[in-house]
DNA sequence: ATGGTGGCATGGCCA
C-alpha cells in the first residue's frame, strides 16, 4: 500500500496536477492540504469515476483537507476536526482504510517566531498530540502525515544560517515534532534515509526550486506496527518542475499491506 | 532590513 500526502495550495488551481500525477499510478492513498475551498467544490464525480473513493474536508479561501483512496472508506469512524481547536480551520481529517488509521494534517504555518499565529501552531501540535496518543490506543496501524510545517533536523533545510531563527525549524517547533515521534512514530522518509538535502518544500520566490532552496516539512510519521511494513520512501520532485505548480512536492511512503 | 511570488479576493491576508 503506496500512501501519499501532498500540499497542493489550491485545488482549483491544482486540480489538473492531481488528475495527471494520479495517471501515472504513485499511489493508493493520496493525502491532499490546502485545498482553498468548500467541500462541495471538490471535483468529487471527476475521481470517482477514475475509480477513487474520497472524502473532502474544505472551507473557503483557506486551508482545507481531502483523502482519495483506492480502497474504500470506512465511513463508521471519520474524524474531521481536531477536538479542542476552532473547528472553522478545516486542518485535519481522520480516515480508516485498509486497516490503516490515517491522520490528515495540515499544521498552521506560524507566520513569525513569537507571533500569535506561532502560539496558535504550537498550542494546534499540543493538541494533535493528545489526538495522535488516544489513537494510537484504537488504531495499532497508523499514520499521522502531511504538511507539517516543521523541517525536523538540520538535515531537512537547504542553509542552517538561513533558516536560523525562522518558522519551521525553532526549538519549540521541533519540539513538538520530537514529542510525537516519542508517541512511537517514526518519520518514514528519515528512517530510510540518513543522509540531508531531501526537501519537499520550495519558496515560490527568489527562484528557490531552480536552485533548490528548499526544506523538508511534509512528512510520514508511522506508528510501530506500521514502519515494520516500510519499505520505501521518496519525495517526487517532478510536479514541483510542472507548469503554474504547488509550491510542494508530494512525498510517497510505500508499506507492505 | 526589505522584498521577492502565488492564491484568493478585490483590500489585504496568508503562506
Amino acid at each position: 500500500m503506496r500512501i501519499a500526502t501532498w500540499n497542493v495550495n489550491s485545488m482549483n488551481v491544482r486540480q489538473e496536477h492531481v488528475a495527471q500525477w494520479l495517471a501515472e499510478d504513485p499511489c493508493d492513498l493520496l493525502c491532499l492540504q490546502e485545498l482553498k475551498m468548500v467541500s462541495e467544490k471538490f471535483p468529487a464525480e471527476r475521481f470517482k469515476s477514475l475509480g477513487w473513493h474520497l472524502l473532502a474536508n474544505g472551507q473557503k479561501t483557506y486551508n482545507g483537507v481531502a483523502v482519495l483512496s483506492r480502497f474504500p472508506l470506512e465511513e463508521r469512524d471519520v474524524v474531521l476536526d481536531l477536538p479542542g481547536v476552532d473547528p472553522a480551520q478545516k486542518r485535519l481529517m481522520a480516515v480508516t482504510v485498509n486497516g490503516v488509521r490515517v491522520v490528515n494534517c495540515y499544521v498552521p504555518n506560524g507566520s513569525e517566531v513569537g507571533s500569535d499565529k506561532y502560539h496558535y501552531k504550537l498550542d494546534w501540535l499540543a493538541k494533535l498530540q493528545s489526538f495522535v496518543q488516544a489513537q494510537l490506543a484504537s488504531y495499532p496501524q497508523l499514520v499521522v502525515l502531511g504538511d507539517y510545517n516543521i523541517a525536523p533536523d538540520d538535515r531537512d533545510v537547504h542553509d542552517v544560517s538561513f533558516w536560523a531563527g525562522k518558522i519551521l525549524v525553532s526549538p519549540p517547533e521541533r519540539s513538538a515534532y520530537q514529542a510525537l515521534c516519542g508517541l512511537g512514530l517514526t518519520d518514514a522518509f528519515r528512517h530510510l534515509q540518513p543522509e540531508g538535502g531531501y526537501f519537499s518544500w520550495w519558496d515560490y520566490r527568489l527562484g528557490s526550486f531552480q536552485r533548490n532552496m528548499g526544506v523538508r516539512i511534509d512528512h510520514l510519521l508511522s506508528s510501530p506496527a506500521l514502519t515494520a511494513k516500510l519499505t520505501h520512501c521518496h519525495i517526487d520532485r517532478e510536479p514541483r518542475g510542472w507548469e503554474r505548480p504547488s509550491d510542494h512536492a508530494p512525498v510517497i511512503a510505500t508499506y507492505l499491506l
